[in-house]
DNA sequence: AGCACGCCGACT
DNA sequence: GTCGGCGTGCTC
């Protein structure tokens, strides 16, 4: 079963020199002597780096040719599972393909560094039996008041749960408050049961799950589930999960924003009884590491995570899904810069498993790959249950524009007034946080500006606060233009959805309303909570941005309003249209997913564009068609392949000039082009200027090699930085 | 990523 | 006169 018997580990002798990858952003492997005991490939060893001990991977012998008064010793080996073969092939493809230091890559598969301990050695701290006469802190109450409530849990954990420093913890150790007691073996993960009676699957269900299981058993392969909003994908590959439970071996399942996705949750409880492990940001520290350690054991036999759970230490890994595998939340940008639903295909192939894509929307990568015949493809064309898909109609906003000052038409406010009369719900949707993007001084059209990038400061009415969506910069709103001085001279141009809310709540003042932002929800609880009001028809009128568009089922929910279509078409986005069409199907997808009909309104200023014309006449394949011309004329991905790379420093002079150097030690190659510098989307960006090389290469032309060899020509300054992002997305 | 060493402002 | 700010450089 693991590979670890199957195979027995490369040991490498003792007093013999063994290569180690380090968690850090290094170039290579560092070599160390073994000590006393062998080590093995893949063991995790403390080792001593300057005056530190980190823990590092064993990753082959060492390569020797160090200086021999730099060569240190292994300290110890640590007392647990090493990290499997597949994963350490993963990290190493990983790191190639990305060009990133493979130590980077290492980070994100070592992320808790408590796993590593023996649970033997790890001391829990709980209340005391009797707590003595102390002075009590304000911080010493908060921790009391936490360890009163919460299992006994590492002194940094607790620390963590009480939001204080680990002084704090120590202190009441010493004081005698807190006593220490061994760690206690954390609950197992519950096994999914492959046969639990879970819902009943139509014909159409029944026949594509049967295709999938029939693909489980035969090694790496890949599918597309390509199937309308509401037909029931997931139910489906539910089943090829059960497959993977029934052989014994453990599945992945990969959600883009996960926190959110309680209604999932239900499902998968639904069909197999019990919940899977989940892994996410907002996991504690000791959940995490208990995850992380019934990953590497191959108890958890089901993980449901964000794009990080790639990284996590399989004992057997036998399926990986990836859902809404569109969704450009699988991507990467900062740090190592990779797509999840990519690697998770080169994953499957590393560990020989089947990888099941879902969409409603594919990707045009994925449907080209389908073409040439690399994946193969399931559909699911009809709703589940009787369902039908919504009508899909175009306000055509210079016919039917909105009153001045208003941002929803006549002909939508009527519809969603006929929405309510009706008793159903209805759900406008306007992918725009806060309440204006822009603000300007009516005087002397002045505009509040981020001064640490290039963007407008926008104004979250509720919070009360100007806010840079890009760093996070906050400012109270001025009461005069700091340009002109003018006192209250400042206009507020444009919608967001809390100027939507505001109208909505003024035309329909008896409708039960809530917003749905990632600001204004503040956690997966908060989210949950809102998602099951909705669902119990709480609520009449969801006001929301992308965050409503995905996955969500909610029965009586008839009308979907789009305020501003076109949002998102311009840009100079590679991608414009292709994810309009996608976020605008998902967000018509919400209507009418049980037995009422659902309708689907889209205010648009371009009526005749292509992506307005494909929703509307639900030709979803004919506008790829199109798209996928388009991009093959312009020997853009999926076509051709792109890199680029952000060159910023914080003194745009130094930077141009680095550029400079650059272009001249370009590479110059048959297939590969090098556009730039230009200045990249956001010029400025917390404080740094910023310029970007798209480099364009044929599909027959290697992109690595003479990419690396570049990188490596390049004597980089101080202060400067590049970036490098292959198979770039959206901004960077 | 840490943690050093290394040169310029407000404190005992 | 020192304590300390974080710039840049190295770690087998």
């Amino acid at each position: 079963m693991l590979s670890a018997v199957a195979n027995p580990a490369r040991q490498i002798s003792p007093h013999s020199l063994a290569g180690v990858l380090l968690p850090l952003p290094l170039a290579g492997l560092y070599d160390y002597r073994v000590g006393d005991q062998p080590v093995a490939m893949g063991d995790f060893v403390v080792v001593p780096l300057g005056k530190r001990e980190v823990v590092g991977v064993v990753w082959g012998e060492g390569r020797g040719g160090v200086d021999p008064a730099k060569l240190k010793t292994i300290h110890r080996r640590l007392d647990c599972r090493p990290l499997p073969e597949a994963s350490r092939k993963f990290v190493d493809w990983v790191a190639g393909y990305t060009l990133a230091p493979p130590g980077a890559v290492l980070r994100m598969a070592m992320s808790v560094p408590s796993a590593l301990e023996p649970l033997r050695d790890l001391v829990a701290c709980r209340l005391a039996a009797t707590v003595p006469a102390i002075k009590l802190t304000e911080a010493r109450r908060r921790v009391l008041a936490a360890a009163a409530e919460l299992p006994p849990l590492l002194p940094a954990d607790l620390a963590r749960e009480a939001g204080v420093g680990p002084a704090v913890v120590k202190g009441l150790i010493e004081a005698g408050a807190l006593e220490t007691t061994p760690m206690a073996p954390p609950p197992p993960f519950a096994i999914p049961d492959p046969d639990h009676p879970g819902p009943l699957l139509s014909p159409a269900q029944r026949q594509v799950a049967d295709h999938l299981r029939d693909s489980m058993d035969k090694g790496f392969s890949v599918v597309l589930v390509d199937g309308v909003t509401g037909s029931g994908k997931t139910e489906v590959y539910f089943e090829a999960i059960a497959a993977a439970l029934a052989a014994g071996r453990q599945s992945l399942v990969l959600l883009p924003e996960i926190a959110l996705s309680a209604q999932w949750l239900t499902r998968f409880r639904a069909r197999f009884g019990v919940e899977p492990a989940a892994w996410h940001s907002e996991l504690t520290d000791a959940k995490r590491r208990d995850t992380w350690r019934a990953v590497a054991a191959g108890s958890a036999k089901v993980v449901v995570g964000a794009r990080s759970a790639l990284f996590l230490p399989y004992a057997d890994l036998g399926l990986i899904i990836v859902d809404e595998e569109h969704d450009s939340g699988f991507k990467q940008e900062d740090g190592v810069a990779y797509h999840a639903r990519d690697m998770a295909v080169v994953r499957g192939q590393i560990g020989g498993c089947p990888v099941v894509l879902a969409s409603a929307t594919p990707s045009l990568e994925t449907m080209m790959n389908v073409q040439a015949g690399r994946y193969a493809r399931l559909h699911l064309p009809d709703r589940h249950a009787g369902a039908i898909l919504p009508a899909i109609g175009v306000v055509d906003l210079r016919k039917d524009p909105p009153p001045r000052g208003f941002w929803l038409s006549p002909v939508l406010v009527k519809a969603v007034e006929e929405t309510l009369a009706a008793g159903e719900q209805a759900m406008l949707f306007l992918n725009r946080r806060g309440y204006a993007p822009l603000t300007l001084c009516r005087k002397c059209g002045h505009r509040l500006q981020c001064p640490h990038c290039t963007a407008w400061l926008v104004e979250h009415r509720h919070a009360g606060r100007m806010v840079c969506h890009h760093c996070g910069h906050q400012i109270r709103p001025p009461t005069e233009c700091p340009e002109c001085g003018a006192e209250d001279s400042f206009a507020a141009c444009g919608p967001g959805i809390e100027r939507i809310a505001e109208e909505v709540a003024h035309r329909f003042p008896q409708a039960r309303l809530a917003m749905m932002a990632s600001d204004t929800v503040s956690g997966p609880q908060a989210a949950a909570e809102l998602v099951r009001r909705v669902a119990d028809h709480d609520v009449d009128l969801l006001v929301g941005t992308q965050i409503v568009a995905k996955g969500y089922h909610f029965p009586m929910l008839t009308l979907v309003g789009v305020v501003d279509a076109d949002l998102g078409l311009d840009g100079g986005d590679l991608r414009a249209a292709e994810r309009t069409h996608q976020l605008l199907s998902q967000v018509a997808g919400r209507a009418g997913r049980a037995e009422r009909p659902g309708r689907v309104l889209l205010q648009t200023f371009q009526p005749d564009h292509p992506v307005m014309r494909a929703l509307a006449r639900g030709d979803r394949d004919s506008f790829m068609a199109t798209e996928a011309q388009a991009r093959r004329d312009a020997g853009m991905p999926p076509y051709g392949r792109l890199a680029a790379l952000v060159v910023s420093g914080p003194e745009a002079g130094a930077v141009d000039e680095f550029c400079r150097k650059m272009i001249r030690l370009a590479p110059s190659l048959e297939g590969l082009q090098i556009i730039g510098p230009a200045p990249a989307p956001l010029s400025l960006l917390r404080g740094r200027h910023r310029r970007r090389f798209l480099i364009k290469a044929r599909r027959d032309v290697g992109l690595h090699q003479p990419l690396r060899k570049w990188l490596e020509s390049v004597v980089v300054p101080s202060g400067i930085r590049i970036q490098v992002d292959v198979d770039p997305y959206g901004f960077l």
